[in-house]
DNA sequence: TAATTTGGTTTATTTTATAAACTAGTTTAC
DNA sequence: GTAAACTAGTTTATAAAATAAACCAAATTA
């Protein structure tokens, strides 16, 4: 009747990580940060959970001697994504 | 940008439990086990909270000597329902 | 009358989310 | 030039949540 939901989107912070991503295709640190109105700490656990099951890739660089961490979705995270929409529509539509 | 869920209904149980009941408006203990495929324990205490929200009333009586726990949902529960789904379309519509 | 089943509740454990503390390098103020 | 503060994070500790395991009472069955 009810099919599990992804832990790892049903949670709010991921999933408004995974949800900026998917329109943005690429984003900073500080950016997801501030949409997302996070902590740097709990927003670097995430960040590292999803990259972790693949769902995001993250690029550490430098830009003006200041670290830069940038984050963009893989095909996967993507899939993952529709696939975690498609179940929860199971849940709230009637 | 992204608005707070309702931390008592982003939860996969609770969620299908509200799921269930905002359609059929009442439904026994033993039939929500089923349908959510969850333990006793873990559905008493679910059930439980969403009971002491005011998101629904629960009816504990007997029926040929054997317990029997009736759940309604209420009108706080059915406005919270919707306003969890409203947060959520903000996450997964775009 | 002892074991099993039904319909749960309570308690304990594991997992998760989150916040607090910390780090490394940079810029600014004195 | 050095102490204080800022940026951009990471790591660790704590709080909260979900879940499972253990338990209970009454009834039924063997």
């Amino acid at each position: 009747m009810f099919k599990d939901l992804d832990p790892l989107l049903h949670s709010q912070l991921r999933l408004a990580i995974m949800s900026l991503l998917i329109s943005l295709e690429s984003a900073e640190f500080t950016f997801i940060k501030e949409k997302t109105n996070s902590t740097a700490g709990n927003l670097s656990v995430q960040l590292d959970k999803l990259s972790e099951a693949g769902y995001l890739m993250i690029d550490k660089s430098f830009r003006a001697k200041k670290p830069l961490t940038t984050c963009r979705i893989t095909k996967k995270g993507i899939k993952a994504f529709e696939e975690y929409v498609a179940v929860l529509k199971q849940y709230i539509n009637k």
